[in-house]
DNA sequence: GGGCGCGTTTGCGCTGGCGCAAATCGCTCC
DNA sequence: GGAGCGATTTGCGCCAGCGCAAACGCGCCC
């Protein structure tokens, strides 16, 4: 499938999912690839579809969130450029197990189950690239269930915004800025706790300086500060 | 590597890592398989540690568990027959994520990591393979984190022996027995709460026929009211 | 067969943070 | 500039289940 939009095959080649590839397959990635803009708060997949493509992102912010079978929602993570998402669903039973969003207006590449898995066949270091991948997102996700299981709401709150400066941050002169807006209910749901709780702990950092934020873009100031709460073993 | 003990093909090519593999593939994997038996209580590895092989389960009960930098701890996941472990840190920094532990007698099976990555160029469907395995873990864990943002005790011990039942429950005239032993401690660590309230919750459920447990080993003798604890969303 | 030690049960008090509700803030769109 | 609406803040009451502690059961080893 082609697009108009334009397609940067150097943006491709610094994706984790095609690292360590020989140009030529580069090219061969690229020519596969279908590229789409999509605008602020567009449904990319939700929970259940079959019609599975490999996505990945260029530009932007998505969220991805997980409805249970009672009515509880969790946010799973929050993609950032140059990762992917929703290519797990093509290797297990062919369905999104989760909702994909955009936060911000974005720009997204994605890729047929065919000329995936034909790729992979032809370059097994994409299969490589992608069991690294989820081997660590696997490892995040058992971190978070040892801080849920273990841990108070305040350092799970710590350890999210943590995770998401490193995983989507970017340094200013004010301290590390993260890049797509985040409502406290987004904090709330992928910290495992509750709206009301996400706030008046984010209220106080605020108060106490740790962090700014502004119009749901959340600054962190003092990181050094928020690791101390995150790590300290004092409870 | 070689080894003295019985090595059977055809039990490798019954596990899902090896699914869909033509048999002269399936010859090769029996050859770079190194086979041990080990005894009860054996550390197989331990967090941390750097020589990394990937391993799987032929017969008995693994029990993988993580230790926080705090000291709190909580159980990954069981291991039981035909199930592959520790072979995510080989693609991600080489170091073991948590602890493995037989709980019972065991036979285990493992590969170095050059043989395991040659297997995999020359027959990319292990890495296919590997892929789904670790995916359906993923999304195993992130259930457990939906489950521990919104659900109940209760509830939780419900879905984790739900989820211990499927994968290593054997069904006799009393109803679905666990393969290998499991402390209170066990239940609640994998479940994510204490092993009081794992213990209550247990006795409770043995008083009223769900259960029995003798000796570490459990049997559900009601599944259909354990599920009905797990999915009632009455609450 | 007796003692030892791990695993389990159970009572009791306390508290983190959830649930509910209402007020306020601040964008966005008209 | 005003209206409307989603997001955020904040107060208050309550309870699930954690933390502590002690007793008990039971298999295993000597």
């Amino acid at each position: 499938m082609t697009s108009d939009l334009p397609l940067v095959p150097q943006v491709l080649a610094t994706m984790e999912l095609f690292l360590e590839l020989p140009p030529v397959a580069q090219e061969t990635v690229a020519a596969t690839a279908h590229v789409r803009r999509l605008p602020k708060d567009t449904r990319i997949f939700n929970q259940g579809d079959a019609d599975v493509r490999a996505h990945a992102l260029i530009e932007g912010g998505v969220r991805i969130s997980q409805l249970g079978s009672d009515g509880a929602q969790v946010v799973v993570r929050f993609i950032g450029p140059g990762e992917m998402f929703g290519t797990v669903a093509l290797f297990t039973n062919g369905r999104y197990p989760a909702d994909a969003v955009t936060l911000v207006d974005s720009l997204e590449v994605s890729w047929s189950r065919a000329d995936l898995f034909a790729l992979m066949v032809r370059y097994p270091q994409i299969a490589i690239n992608i069991i690294r991948i989820i081997g660590n997102r696997l490892q995040e996700v058992q971190d978070r269930v040892r801080e849920l299981s273990t841990q108070r709401a305040e350092r799970r709150v710590a350890h999210a915004l943590l995770r998401l400066a490193r995983q989507a941050g970017h340094n200013t002169t004010d301290g590390t800025a993260i890049e797509f807006p985040l409502r406290r209910k987004d904090l709330a749901d992928i910290s495992g706790t509750t709206l009301h709780t996400a706030s008046r702990i984010l209220t106080a950092w605020e108060k106490a300086g740790l962090l700014a934020s502004r119009n749901q873009r959340l600054t962190i100031r003092r990181p050094a500060e928020i690791l101390r709460i995150a790590e300290d073993a004092t409870d």
